[in-house]
DNA sequence: AGCCTTTCTTATCCTACATCAATTTTTCGC
DNA sequence: GCGAAAAATTGATGTAGGATAAGAAAGGCT
């Protein structure tokens, strides 16, 4: 792995040549095509992912059928079904790409063994986590509070790059409406 | 602070006696009364804290007065606004006592200089981190997914022990459910 | 015990968003 | 560029849970 691309990585933590060198042995590159799964609910989840060309989103399907998009994930994000990462228990979520998408993955025992080897990794990732917790958080505090257009609203604004990108029934899906509820809303707000 | 109490909070740990007691001496007990207010929305967040008796809990108020609560920390959890905590930003949250409760606060500086003094410790938090962000994901998954009455079927399985504890209109805003619906529900489902 | 406050329940009506059912518009392979 | 498939829109109707307004129980406190 060339290091221009792990400094695009690691890109918030100063890690040594020798560490990165470590760190990149770990990481293997994956091609996929828009439309193919990178993880199934109910797999057992070997490994996190670096998004580094692409976008990709994780959702779950209920009981009754209804599709929910749980995050978008495009170049720079790291993306996972963390939950059965950090415990082992099977994926409650699947992840699947919405583009042609180039991904470096990493496995949890390289990870766990990578945290003995430089403690300063475990510091980068925990603040990732913390990170894309805040986020998480933020989200579902928004969706109690607000209602659909607002919600909308919030999302364009946030992540205005994403909402270029999808089609409009994986934003509904994300937003937790039907597709014929965005496109009313979308109505709306051109007056 | 008394080793018993020390191995009661890390007791998933095994830390050597002079690591004990290096955390007892960054660990402060509080105690508070029913009714008391431990975090103020808007709030540095300094301090996480240990449950050792009591409950309490982490609740938003949206714009139109709507009171949600996030989660409730009886004996034995720890609790905080994570996302303020790590991150320096303002509480997102109140967090307020349902029960008189004696905590133990740990702050955010002592924690950062323990993990360097103790790598144990920042893994033991890490862990802790996991497990809580694995738990809100899934209430999370199950709120898309789930009508009102089974929300509640579920968090009464889960946690039966709170159930008992805290009042109707608390388990009502947990669920984001009025009272009413939540007095509707439970008459359902005694036939 | 009796009074006052807090909590819980019940009934009626209402609203945001879902569902169902057609279209219309866009995208894309050939 | 044309036709089929995918995506987005529009309209009519349904429903879970909210808002409002009483009233009934259940705790305290003296």
């Amino acid at each position: 792995m060339d290091t221009g691309l792990l400094n695009e990585v690691f890109q918030e933590a100063s890690f040594s040549r020798a560490e990165l060198s470590t760190v990149g042995a770990c990481l293997k590159k994956i091609d996929l095509k828009k439309g193919e799964v990178l993880l199934r609910k109910g797999d057992t989840v070997a490994y996190t992912h670096y998004v580094h060309r692409g976008c990709l989103r994780s959702f779950v399907v209920d009981e009754s059928g209804k599709d929910h998009t749980l995050q978008f994930a495009i170049k720079d994000w790291w993306i996972s079904d963390y939950t059965a990462f950090f415990t082992g228990d099977a994926a409650m979520m699947s992840i699947e790409c919405i583009q042609n998408t180039t991904l470096y993955r990493l496995s949890r025992k390289d990870m766990e063994q990578l945290y003995l080897d430089i403690p300063k990794l475990e510091t980068f990732f925990r603040k990732k986590l913390e990170k894309r917790m805040a986020a998480f958080h933020r989200r579902t505090l928004g969706n109690l509070a607000m209602p659909a257009k607002e919600r909308y609203q919030a999302f364009v604004k946030t992540y205005p790059s994403i909402e270029q990108q999808v089609k409009n029934y994986h934003i509904a899906s994300y937003l937790g409406i039907t597709t014929e509820s965005l496109s009313r809303i979308r109505k709306e707000l051109l007056h």
